[in-house]
DNA sequence: GACAACCTACCTACTGGTAGGCAGACTAAA
DNA sequence: TTTAGTCTGCCTACCAGTAGGTAGGTTGTC
């Protein structure tokens, strides 16, 4: 069994889910306008008609990407959820996680941060989508943020939802310095930072 | 005398002027992939051609609009300095000023947030702007903050450099989550609690 | 023979950009 | 004071290329 039952990718033909792979790359690249269907075929070598194939028309191609990028989000958290017992660590996990992707440029920065500030040039499927994930993600924090809190290994500024923003915000923040800067290492040195901010005294 | 020898703004004509004031509009909107000479040429209500006529290029027009923005910044954050003895009261100001744009919508969101985003995908002549403009507020947060700092107002995590880098990624997040979220006072939500947290216990 | 995957060929609308011209304001020389 | 030259701002008309998208046909597999 190749792809389980749950596996979100398991809809889609193994050319479908490389379309998708390409279009990660070329939206994380320069966002929703940024590249066109011709691009995508010459990636995944076959002809424009053929992506339209699959996706009749980019917003329903864009809108399956981000889908599945919320999904892997979900899924990464809840397994993050299960390895780790403390919720400080939980954060840092995290945060290594989008380090290391960075560091590689595999994604080099989150589509759903990309997509979220050129959100009104967005169709409105892709917006729900991209705000979907921002309530997903910000959830995630506060839940964790108040575990936390609970079991005495992280403090709280404010109430949970409102430190959750602040930390999410510092991650997004932290993706687009490392971007402007060129320099993969600043992500870490802001989210390390932002995450330590957290820690019980 | 209309223009002042240091205005920046003095070299560009009334309507040159007003068409980087729509590209302004446009690029908060969507980005640099976002719009077209096209749309400018509607709202200034002119033809294309007369566009280029201004700018030759795309690539001009929104080099010339970043660079004026980042003007803009640096006269602003000086004037700041003038009229605020405390450093504390400096990054509230800051904070403030930028609350009071999005709750506007104007600008919803600073443009080089934006295209820092999308920078693989922006011209290298409006990159290099776009750089430069993080690297400028990036160094006015960390002097701010060691003034702060020697004065004791403000408190330091780390080194100020690293500091400055986590206010500033909260700020430049703060903006893609209020646009995320339509909620422009999740802005300042997010903003007070990170400058709060600058402060000295 | 149904269906998925892919193709060629095509469409319309729009992209950034150019060529060349024209009206009006400004300047300089006769 | 006329007049020629020049500059700015804008125009129409056009270009090649690309955007997203469609129609209809071929191929290969269950």
């Amino acid at each position: 069994m190749a792809t389980s039952r749950s596996d979100p990718q398991a809809p889609y033909s193994p050319k479908a889910q490389e379309i998708i792979a390409r279009t990660n790359e070329l939206l994380a690249s320069g966002g929703y306008n940024g590249f066109s269907y011709a691009d995508i075929a010459e990636l995944v070598d076959v002809r424009k008609a053929s992506i339209h194939h699959h996706f009749p028309a980019k917003a329903d191609l864009v809108k399956a990407t981000v889908a599945l990028h919320r999904d892997a989000t979900r899924r990464g958290l809840a397994s993050l959820d299960a390895a780790k017992a403390d919720p400080f660590e939980r954060l840092v996990a995290y945060c290594r996680y989008w380090a290391e992707c960075i560091e590689k440029s595999s994604p080099p920065i989150c589509i759903c941060a990309l997509l979220a500030a050129e959100l009104p040039a967005v169709p409105a499927e892709v917006a729900s989508e991209v705000r979907g994930h921002f309530e997903d993600l910000h959830a995630w924090i506060a839940s964790t943020l108040e575990q936390g809190h609970s079991t005495g290994s992280l403090r709280l500024t404010d109430d949970a939802s409102a430190d959750a923003a602040v930390f999410m915000a510092s991650i997004h923040g932290a993706m687009l310095s490392a971007r402007a800067a060129g320099d993969a290492s600043l992500f870490w040195t802001i989210a390390k930072l932002s995450t330590e901010r957290l820690k019980a005294a």
